[in-house]
DNA sequence: CTGTTAGCGCTTTCAG
DNA sequence: CTGAAAGCGCTAACAG
C-alpha cells in the first residue's frame, strides 16, 4: 500500500510537502499541489490514519460505551452521536457494556487503548466501582450520558420522575385505581428516578403506594414477563400498567397476552421510550418518548466543549421527554 | 499517560523487556516479570495500540459495512461477526453505507484508513462501479456477505431462491391462487433470487404468473406500504402476500391494518426474514429466517482464511435458511 | 535471559 | 514556497 513517502517520490518534492498538500497546514505552490494531487492519484494513496494519530497525539476520535446495543432507544442514541460527531471531523467507536460492571471495565479500556480522545458512558450499575475510577486515574475525559452517576463528571440525560408521574396521572384520570409498576434495574439512576415518578404520581392522584404493585422489571424483557404475570395477578389486580422502559413494555404486552389480558380493555399500558413500531401494534402504544437524539448531541457537545477546556466545571445536563398520546392507555 | 518507556524506567529493565512480558513474545525471568507488571500497575500504563499496530503493521481489526444498520437481520450478523471476530482476538469496526454507492464507498475508505486487515462488505447496488474497483486498486482482503456481487472475491450469503420458493408453495397449498410479492429493491442479487424463487414456487404449484402481482416494494417498509396497498386493490385481488424482507413485512401489515384488511382472514401473509417481535405481533408471523449467526461466522472465517493465504481460490458460500410455521399464513 | 537499534508512516519544528 | 530531521510509542531483528 502506497505511503507519503512513495507519493513524494513519484511527485518530486518532501514527504513533507506531501503532507501539507494532503492536511491543507500551510501554504503549497499550486503547481506542486497538482503534481503532489497527480501522484497521489497514480500511487492510490490512502493515507494511514493510525500513523498519524500517533505523530499527532490525538485520533480524532470518541468512545461511546452503552449498555444492550440492540435496544432501539440506544439506536437512536448512538445516530444522534455519529451524526453530531461527524459534524466535528470526529470518528464514534462503539462498545457495548451490556450493563456488566467487569465487561463495561474491558470496554471502557479497549477504547482508551484505541486512544480515543474522550469517552461517551451510560455507566452501569457498579460504575463507580471498577469504571470510572480506573477513568479518572487515566485522565481521560468522559461524560455521563443517558444515567447519572457522579457529580464530578459532565452528565446528560432525560427527564425521568416528572415524565412517568404524567403517566401515572393520566391513568388515574382515566379511573385507575390499582396502578402498577413494571420498574428497571435497581441501581440504575434511571431506575429509582422513574419508580420516584411512579410514586409522586400516584401522590398527586390521592392515590396510596402499594408495595405489592412495584414489580422487578430487570430492565429487559423476561423479567418484566414475570413482573407482569405476577402483577396481573395479586388480589385486587391491577387494572393498569406503566412500564419502565421499551424492552419491558414489550415483554408486559407478551405476558398479557399470553394470559388472554386485552390492551387496554382488561389493562391499560403505557410506557417510558417510544420505538419505531410502538405504533404498529395494536393498540397503539401511549408512551412517553425520550429525546435520544437531543441528548446524543448535547453529550458530544459536552465532551468537545470538555477537550478544549479540561478545568470546566461538571455540568449535569436534564433533557425534557416527549408525552406520545396513542391508544394502550384507554383513550378513545 | 504513560508510555512503555516509563514503565521500563520504573522496573528499571529495557523498553523491549516491558515489550515482551506484555505481549509474552519471549520468555523473561520471573523476577523480572514480577518488577515490570508492579510497574505497570504503579504508572497505569495503558498500552498504546495504535503505536503497536504501527510496528507491526497490522491492526488486527476487520471492517464491516452495511446497509442500514438499524435492520434487525443485519444486527443479528453484527453480532456474530463480532463473536466469531473476539473469538480470534480481531476487532470489528462497523460503517453503514446506507446502500448508496457514493457512501459506500466513503465508508469503505475511511475503515481502510483505519487499516483494518481485512473488510466485510454487504455490496449496495453499485458496488461494482465504485467501492469494488477501488479496494481491489487497494489490495484489500475482502469478503461479500449478504449479498453476490463478484466470484472474484469470497462470498457468503443465505440460500433465498428455494425458500421463497417454499412460502410460495405453502400458501398455494392452503388454496390460494392470487399470491402477491412484495419485491425489493433492484440491483440486489436477493431481490432477483427471492423473485426468482417466487415465481419458480408459482410453477410447481401449477399457478400462472401475473406480472401484476408483483410489486415494488423498494427493501424498506414505506415503499412496501404503498405496493402492498396497490396489490389488495389490483383487479382480482391478491389472497396471500409474501413480502420480501423485514422491513418491507412490517410495511404490508401496515397497509393491510390500515385498510382494515385482517391477517390471515382477509389476506394471508409471510414474509422473509425473521425478527425479534415477529412472533409478538398479532397473529404471529410464518416467515424464513436466514442464518444471520452461521453468515456472520462464515464470513470472518473466509476472512482469516484469506489473511494467511492471499492466493486462495475465491469461495461463494450459500446457507440454507429456516422456514419458522406460525400463524400469518392462515393455518390453525 | 536481556538490551541496542532500526524502523512503522506521519507531523512538525526549524532552517533556508 | 520547500526540505531536513526529530520524534510519536511500539515491535522485532540482531547481538550478547
Amino acid at each position: 500500500m502506497a505511503t507519503m513517502a512513495d507519493v513524494a517520490r513519484a511527485a518530486q518534492v518532501s514527504i513533507t510537502t506531501v503532507s501539507h498538500v494532503v492536511n491543507g497546514t500551510r501554504p503549497v505552490h499550486e503547481d506542486t499541489v497538482r503534481r503532489v494531487r497527480a501522484a497521489i492519484e497514480r500511487t492510490g494513496y490512502t493515507p494511514n490514519i493510525l500513523a498519524r494519530a500517533l505523530a499527532r497525539a490525538s485520533t480524532q476520535s470518541v468512545g461511546l460505551a452503552l449498555g444492550g446495543l440492540s435496544n432501539p432507544y440506544l439506536g437512536d442514541v448512538i445516530a444522534a452521536v455519529e451524526h453530531e460527531a461527524a459534524r466535528h471531523d470526529l470518528t464514534v467507536l462503539v462498545g457495548d457494556t451490556r450493563d456488566d460492571p467487569e465487561q463495561e471495565l474491558r470496554i471502557v479500556q479497549a477504547l482508551v487503548r484505541r486512544r480515543v480522545d474522550g469517552l461517551l458512558l451510560s455507566p452501569s450499575p457498579g460504575a463507580a466501582e471498577r469504571a470510572l475510577p480506573w477513568l479518572a486515574a487515566q485522565r481521560v475525559p468522559v461524560v455521563l450520558i443517558d444515567r447519572f452517576a457522579d457529580p464530578r463528571l459532565d452528565q446528560v440525560g432525560s427527564d425521568n420522575e416528572e415524565p412517568t408521574a404524567r403517566l401515572v396521572e393520566h391513568l388515574a384520570e382515566l379511573g385507575h385505581t390499582r396502578i402498577g409498576l413494571v420498574a428497571g434495574l435497581p441501581g440504575l439512576t434511571t431506575t429509582a428516578e422513574r419508580v420516584r415518578g411512579y410514586r409522586l404520581g400516584l401522590a398527586r392522584a390521592g392515590l396510596a403506594v402499594d408495595e405489592a404493585l412495584i414489580g422487578a422489571g430487570g430492565s429487559e424483557r423476561a423479567a418484566a414477563e414475570r413482573a407482569t404475570a405476577a402483577l396481573a395477578a395479586v388480589a385486587d389486580p391491577t387494572t393498569a400498567l406503566v412500564s419502565g422502559n421499551n424492552l419491558m413494555t414489550i415483554g408486559a404486552m407478551r405476558a398479557l397476552a399470553d394470559r388472554g389480558l386485552r390492551v387496554p380493555d382488561d389493562m391499560a399500558l403505557v410506557g417510558f421510550d417510544d420505538f419505531e413500531w410502538a405504533g404498529l401494534f395494536e393498540p397503539r402504544l401511549t408512551v412517553v418518548a425520550q429525546p435520544a437524539g437531543e441528548i446524543g448531541a448535547c453529550a458530544v457537545g459536552l465532551l468537545r466543549a470538555r477537550l478544549d477546556d479540561p478545568s470546566r466545571t461538571p455540568q449535569a445536563v436534564r433533557l425534557p421527554a416527549r408525552f406520545v398520546h396513542r391508544a394502550s392507555c384507554g383513550c378513545r
